[in-house]
DNA sequence: CTCAATGATTGCAA
DNA sequence: TTGCAATCATTGAG
């Protein structure tokens, strides 16, 4: 028996599809005559397939597929189909944006995973850098660090979700291509397509929030090990702790710089304002309680600053006898023997002043 | 290892 | 907000 027999023969089993509806374009009309008797007589054929052999099976499934009756059965299949789906599901809610995957998303965003590369990150990295302070060559180790560290996580994460990306769109694909062959053989609805596309979304969209999850876990945890590095302090360099010395000794009586004064001093010693008014906190402290322990060192940058002031005062009036200078604290004219070189420490200002007050001089 | 020095933090008051 | 006082935690000299 060849094919087209075959076909024949089963399709004249089938009630109410007579070998000459097939032939015959006008059989349409004969057919609609009597749908419902029509349909039903294709269902009962269609679900007696399973009993038979392979062979007939196969002809009968060939049979119907070449029919022209076909798109229309599988139409009202699906219409039947859909309307089943919907009222055992309900009416499938429009995904409404998962709030949780959103605050992940804002998250990654602030901290620079996501979003463009020279945004957030770096500004997240110097926030977290400003925070941690420290002398600034420490602080751009960390900062580096930091950004290294978060670049790493952003590749990733990038790599990951390009993946998944891949594997989404590729799963998606096969299944709908699948689908779509299927829908040859058993009525599939394009919403039915679209319906499981949806449900392959949802399901990796899954995935790629445990990939946002972990990745803001790593995040916080580089975050949280880089802010704790504030407490690992390193002592401020030679040159800032003289400047700030310098400053705190010359304004003894009212040892507060104003904002501006901080700015500067912040400027000169590469740190930060706060790391300012900490040292000026803790210096202004530690003077009062021990004032006597401070002495040397409040000696030692009053001869400093009369150095300056008198190198300064000695370069501005050479003409004008080049050993004297002013004392700073008490404005008397003193003397600087040995060009400046040489100092005694002056009895009436200590420990501010460090000249011999030479009335005479 | 000990301990003084020192930068940072915290809690409180003005 | 700012400064004070107490305290913590680390550094670095001995």
């Amino acid at each position: 028996m060849d094919d087209q027999t075959r076909m024949m023969s089963g399709l004249a089993g089938l009630g109410g599809l007579s070998q000459a509806d097939v032939g015959d374009p006008d059989g349409v009309r004969k057919s609609l005559g009597q749908p419902q008797q029509d349909i039903g007589d294709i269902l009962q054929q269609i679900m007696a397939i399973t009993d038979e052999s392979l062979d007939e099976a196969q002809a009968r499934k060939h049979a119907l597929n070449c029919h022209r009756m076909k798109p229309a059965l599988f139409s009202v299949l699906c219409e039947i189909k859909e309307k089943t789906v919907l009222s055992i599901r309900g009416v499938q809610e429009e995904d409404p944006p998962d709030p949780q995957i959103m605050r992940l998303d804002n998250m990654l965003l602030a901290e620079g995973v996501s979003g463009p590369e020279k945004g957030g990150g770096s500004a997240a990295a110097a926030a977290a850098a400003a925070a941690a302070g420290g002398s600034p060559n420490d602080g751009s180790i960390e900062h580096s660090d930091y950004r290294a560290k978060l670049a790493q996580i952003r590749q990733i994460y990038h790599s990951e979700l390009e993946k998944y990306e891949q594997a989404c769109s590729e799963f998606t694909n096969h299944v709908m291509n699948l689908l779509r062959e299927q829908s040859r053989t058993r009525p599939i609805s394009p919403k039915e397509i679209e319906r499981m596309v949806a449900i392959i979304h949802r399901k990796f969209s899954s995935i790629q929030m445990q990939l946002k999850q972990s990745t803001c876990e790593a995040v916080m945890i580089l975050r949280s090990r880089f802010l704790d590095a504030r407490r690992k302090r390193r002592n401020f360099n030679k040159q800032a702790t003289e400047v700030l010395n310098e400053y705190f000794y010359s304004h003894l009586s009212n040892p507060y710089p104003s904002e501006e004064a901080k700015e500067e001093l912040a400027k000169k010693c590469a740190i930060t304002v706060s790391q300012v008014s900490n040292w000026f906190g803790n210096k202004r402290i530690r003077y009062k309680k021990n004032i006597g322990k401070f002495q040397e060192e409040a000696n030692l940058y009053a001869v400093k600053t009369a150095v300056d002031a008198a190198s300064v005062s000695a370069q501005a009036s050479q003409a004008n006898s080049p050993g004297r200078v002013q004392c700073g604290v008490l404005g008397s004219r003193l003397v600087c023997q040995a060009a400046n070189t040489l100092f005694k420490l002056c009895v009436l200002c200590l420990p501010c002043c460090c000249f011999v007050y030479l009335p005479n001089g």
